[in-house]
DNA sequence: AAGTGGTCTAGACCACGAA
DNA sequence: TCGTGGTCTAGACCACTTG
């Protein structure tokens, strides 16, 4: 079923114990040697969970005192998890979608690792070409964990987005991104519709549901027509 | 003296050996069973420090490889106000910075559209490169208010940074920050030791205290050294 | 005194990649 | 085949906090 390392396991039973609310902010998390009598492990092992959640934030540990729930970190979000189009209809202009691939791959050494599955491992694959009146605004190159939202190829496209059938089967709970400029390759500056010297933003993004990577996303703009912005107090 | 844990004192030496350049990026680190005959310490712990390194970003692992040493990549979080000096010196390297401009200017439109004052009023300006080991990584075009930081030019900048300056002067109340991709010219692309198809991460920031624009920066950064990180729950 | 986490050891088996 | 990292065990000693 599922070759995983113990560790994994009992950690991801921990985490959806936190995250389901069955353990509390502030509560007391099982001992160390609590998880070896629960889950007949040995103390380094247990202790290597404890410490990774520790170390993800998710608890507190104490020497002599205990592990405990961490507070619910305050997060100020530097990028919104927003897609493309609720953007564009937000600034009232049209928003249209092309479908240019729709499969289901094998996962190849770069997919694998950011979307944390073994390499060969199934993935669905979506390649989106988002328009604002008419203008290619965003080439949107996305993976998606089947396991976690089996039925993500069904999906019309050209009618719902990306983001909503995620939200919809797999409740994001976390979130990175990744900003850089990249230099456009000559298929992207075909599909962007890119000037001659025009450079393109690529975001990068993975969302998470229960510890497990859902999707991950490469976004990219045109630089001319699409930047960031953000505001901090 | 200094009772610490075998593997933070292992850690911080091979830390060291990389913030000092005499292990580059992409060279290969010592595997574990070097590192345990090297230090006389146990397996698990050598695994422990490479482990930990590799979580912090320093190297990378491949399983039947080896360890290597990253390449260095700057992470920064969109929203929050640090100076890139900052950034460089968490992740144990060495910052340099050159002073290429140090003047007072008339305020054309653009600045002075920026920065909220009349066109034709004062302005400092000041353009710095800022290197990473020796590397440019970014080249920062600023522009002060006077009136907020009359002082501003006096400082060596090669020993401070401006935004140490600028905190002490003025108390960063807001922020507001756009970001980019652009192509960059000529000089851009000398200056910063850009490759031929390398693209240009362009962040603009301005900065308030008590309501008016203390100073307005582009931030131009390297393409394929620097990227943007923000997380968000 | 009992329980907690922090650290460390000396083995072990495995999958993987390079020679 | 050999070295690599990934994982796991069954002990151990320590400093610390709580009762």
């Amino acid at each position: 079923m599922a070759p995983q390392p113990i560790y994994l396991t009992v950690l991801q039973h921990l985490r959806k114990q936190v995250s389901q609310g069955r353990l509390k902010p502030g509560s007391r998390m099982p001992s160390e040697n609590e998880i070896v009598r629960q889950f007949g492990i040995s103390r380094m092992t247990a202790n290597r969970v404890l410490s990774l959640l520790a170390a993800q934030g998710v608890v507190t540990r104490v020497a002599g005192v205990g592990t405990f729930v961490a507070e619910p970190r305050v997060h100020s979000h530097p990028l919104q998890v927003r897609s493309i189009a609720d953007e564009i209809r937000a600034r009232g202009h049209a928003h249209e979608c092309r479908v240019l691939k729709l499969e289901t791959t094998r996962a190849g050494a770069e997919w694998a690792g950011r979307c944390g599955v073994p390499a060969g491992a199934r993935l669905h694959h979506s390649l989106l070409l988002h328009l604002e009146n008419g203008v290619p605004l965003q080439l949107e190159d996305r993976h998606v964990n089947p396991k976690l939202v089996h039925d993500y190829l069904l999906h019309d496209f050209t009618r719902t987005t990306p983001h909503e059938v995620l939200m919809r089967a797999a409740p994001i709970q976390h979130a990175e991104h990744t900003v850089r400029a990249v230099f456009p390759d000559a298929a992207l500056r075909k599909l962007l519709a890119l000037g001659r010297s025009e450079a393109c933003l690529l975001v990068r993004r993975r969302t998470w549901s229960d510890g497990q990577v859902v999707s991950a996303a490469d976004l990219y703009h045109a630089g001319s027509r699409y930047e960031l912005t953000g505001q901090f107090s």
